[in-house]
Order: C-alpha cells, then structure tokens, then sequence
DNA sequence: AACTCGCACAACCGCTATCTT
DNA sequence: AAAGATAGCGGTTGTGCGAGT
C-alpha cells in the first residue's frame, strides 16, 4: 500500500495538541496505531519520541540542578550510555536529555582537558570517568556542589518520599543511590529486570487497553480512517 | 550591526528486544 | 517454533538561540 507521505521535522503546535489528545485517549501504547487514529501524518515512533521526550506531563525542564549532573555521573560510570535506565533515576528527565547533557558536557570536558593536558587530574575531573572506564569507581569524588543548605524538590532528586505532618519528605540523593544500590542487587539476585510503572498510567488513568478486536469494535470510525480532515481541535 | 561559536534541545535513524499471531 | 509487528534504546544529526567578538 502507498503509504501517505509521512511530516517530518519540527512538530507543530497543533500536532501536538492532536497527539496528546489521543494519548489521553487511548494511552501511551500502540503508537502507530495512534499515529493512525490522530490522523497526525507522523509514524507511530515519531508520535512516541515526541510524547516521551516532550510532551509527557511529568516531564521537567530546564537547566540540571548540581545534584542530577552528580547523579548522572555516579549512574553513568555504573551503567555507562544506559541511558533510559539513567533516566529512570532522574524523575522528569527523558533518556534523550540525559544524553544530549552528557554529550555536550563529554565534549566541553574533554576539550578542556586537551587544553590543559599536561595537569594533573583535578578531583572534578571526575567526568573523565565515562563508560570507556570499565571500573566501577567507588571513589569518584564528588565534591559538594551547593554552599548553603538550601534544596528545592528538584535539588533532591525530585522523588517525593511521603507527605509527612506538614513536611513534605524528599529523598536526599544518598537514598536515591541506595536505591540504586538494592535495585542492582535484587536484579542480579533475581535474574530480572525491574518493572517500572508507568507515570501515564497516572496521568491516564482511565486508560484502559482493549484487545484489537475490542477497540474495533469500540471505535469503528478509526478503523475504516480514511485520513478525514483533522477539524478536531478546529473550533 | 553582522558574524561566529558553542550550547541545549529536538528529532531521525538503525538496530535490538519483546510481544503477538 | 517461526515470522512479523511493535516498542524501546542508543547514536547521530539538525536547528535555534544567546554570548562573545
């Protein structure tokens, strides 16, 4: 079958409210079937990579705080370029950004270093440890970032323990890596990758998959889609 | 003001793993 | 068990923007 010419490039404003709308919908499965019922001219994984790394609602913006550049160094001479399993340990931080961050952090580190190749390792060059480092570097040096006591819920980590009196508890980054630590070794006692749930299924929690017959059934109209004009949002 | 450079971010591509039939 | 479909991952490239010259 010809397939209709697929957009690419930049998304649209419209685009992505079609996408999320119907992410809404139906959830964040079966993209491509997704990509078909929106009537977004995207393929299912475009569709994907774009909720994922951009429209999620959970997602977190801007700059990162000294302790995730930590966290990610710790995760990255762990893991190495694991990158969605990084992310997992950074709430609101897509694999996508992870890794552009390290690129781009990779590359000034190691351009400075060429500048200065002749000095000694400074403590801070810590980020030299990348996954071409095969060890596991217990004592990268991690020197504290922030002067005064202050964190913010992103300074944190972001995880919210439990609501407690008044005070919302975080997790400090200490117990983040012990988490870390306890999934490792619960996935090597196990033998099996740790499940993580979903934030969409809280973000939509009324999505409930149907088999495809049943959604045939359900939606009839998507099923004989024959690309109609997307006035969805339109008025 | 114009230009260059570097950074941050978004998106695509190819491959692999997992699921479904 | 095999084949096809789908989802996910990691690498790479393209682009916009602000800072510096």
């Amino acid at each position: 079958m010809a397939q209709a010419e697929m957009r690419k490039g930049p998304w649209m404003e419209q685009e992505d409210l079609q996408l999320a709308f119907y992410v809404n919908l139906f959830g964040d499965r079966r993209w491509d079937f997704l990509a078909k019922v929106s009537g977004l001219r995207r393929t299912g994984k475009s569709c994907r990579l774009r909720w994922v790394n951009y429209l999620h609602p959970g997602l977190k913006r801007g700059k990162m705080t000294p302790q995730e550049e930590r966290l990610i160094l710790e995760l990255h001479s762990k893991w190495g370029n694991r990158w969605s399993r990084i992310a997992m340990k950074l709430p609101g931080r897509t694999d996508n950004e992870i890794k552009n961050y390290w690129r781009t952090h990779m590359r000034k580190k190691a351009h400075d270093e060429r500048k200065n190749n002749t000095s000694c390792f400074s403590p801070s060059s810590s980020f030299s440890n990348s996954s071409s480092f095969s060890s596991n570097s217990p004592d990268v040096d991690f020197t504290p970032i922030k002067k005064n006591n202050e964190r913010n819920f992103y300074d944190a980590g972001g995880f919210e323990k439990k609501n407690d009196g008044d005070k919302m508890k975080v997790y400090s980054m200490d117990e983040i890596w012990k988490d870390i630590e306890l999934s490792q070794e619960s996935e090597t006692m196990n033998n099996i990758k740790p499940i993580m749930p979903s934030p969409i299924c809280n973000y939509c929690p009324n999505t409930l998959w149907m088999s495809n017959e049943e959604e045939t059934k359900m939606f009839p109209q998507f099923y004989c889609l024959d690309n109609q004009d997307n006035t969805f949002f339109a008025g």
